[in-house]
DNA sequence: TTGCTCCTCACGTCACGTGAGGTGGC
DNA sequence: TTGCTCCTCACGTCACGTGAGGTGGC
C-alpha cells in the first residue's frame, strides 16, 4: 500500500496550489482520504487521480467547477455500478437506469470534444496559412534586396 | 461602406456581452471605431474581427487578455507591413525584423494548438473506449435479465 | 411625452493567489 | 529550541455579471 500524502506533496504530484486543493474541499468537490489527529490533510492516490481529472475537465472541455462536480457524480456512480457487477450483484432497472445515464453523459462529452476538435483543426490551418505567406514575404524581401 | 453599429448590436453580432465590449475598452484592449457627440460607442466590422479574435484566442488558446493583447499589436504590426509592401515601400531591416517577429510568433502558436490538439485527441479516445464499456455493461444485462 | 438604447458607477462572482499570524510533530 | 510543514482567516485579482440611477435622440 502506498501511504498517503502531505498537501505539499500532493500538489507538487498533480500541478496544482495547495489553495487549489483546499478550495476544492471547501466547495465539496474533493475531501482528502483522510485528516491527521492534528487536523493535517492526507491525500490518496485516487484523490491525486481525481484532482488530475478536475483540471483535464478545465482545460480541455472548459468545464466550471459546479459543471465538473456534475460530471465526477456520474461517473462516481458508474464506478459504483462496475463494483456491484464484479460482485455478482443482481440486476436491476435502477441499474440499467445509471448505465443509460452514463452513456449518455459521455455521448455528450464526445460530441462536445468533437466540436472542438474541429474548432481547433481549422484554427491550426489558418496558422498553418499565415506562417507560409510571412515565409512567401520574407523570400521576396531576400530577392528585392540582397 | 457598411454604417458602424451601436453597442447592443455590436455585441449580438459577436456573440458577446455588451460589459464585454465596454470591459476591453476599459483595459485598452479595443476601442470602438467612433463615438457620437453624445458619446455612444460605434463599430465597425474591423471592431467585430477583433472580437471575435479576441473570443477565439480565449477559448482554443486559453489565453488570458493580456497575452492577447501582445498577440494583437504582434499582429497589428504585420497588418502594417503588408500594407507597406504593398504599398511597393522600400525594404529594410526593421521590415524584417518584424516579418521575423511575426513567424516566430505564429510558429510558437502553431506548436501551442498541436500540442493542444494531441490532448484532446487523447482525451477523445479515452471517452470512446468508456463509451464501448458502458455499451458492453449494458449488452450483458440484457442477456442475463431478459 | 413616451420608449428605447445607451451611459457611468459600483458592488458581486468564480477560481483561485497571496500574505498574516498561529499551530504541531521530527 | 529551532525548522519545517501545515493550518485558518481574509483581502486581492481577473474577466466579467448585474443592477441602480441618469442621459439622449426618434
Amino acid at each position: 500500500m502506498t501511504a498517503l500524502l502531505g498537501i505539499s506533496k500532493a500538489a507538487a504530484e498533480c500541478g496544482v496550489s495547495e489553495r487549489s486543493l483546499r478550495y476544492y474541499e471547501e466547495i465539496g468537490l474533493l475531501s482528502p482520504a483522510g485528516k491527521t489527529p492534528g487536523g493535517l490533510r492526507r491525500y490518496s492516490v485516487e484523490d491525486l487521480d481525481r484532482v488530475r481529472r478536475i483540471r483535464q475537465l478545465q482545460s480541455l472541455l472548459g468545464l466550471n467547477l459546479d459543471e465538473i462536480r456534475v460530471l465526477l457524480e456520474s461517473e462516481d456512480r458508474l464506478d459504483f455500478i462496475r463494483q456491484e457487477i464484479k460482485a455478482a450483484g443482481p440486476s436491476s432497472a435502477r441499474r440499467r437506469a445509471l448505465l443509460d445515464e452514463g452513456l449518455a453523459v459521455r455521448q455528450a462529452m464526445a460530441a462536445t470534444v468533437d466540436a472542438k476538435l474541429a474548432r481547433l483543426r481549422e484554427f491550426r490551418q489558418e496558422i498553418g496559412a499565415m506562417i507560409g505567406r510571412i515565409e512567401q514575404l520574407l523570400d521576396e524581401e531576400k530577392v528585392t534586396s540582397p
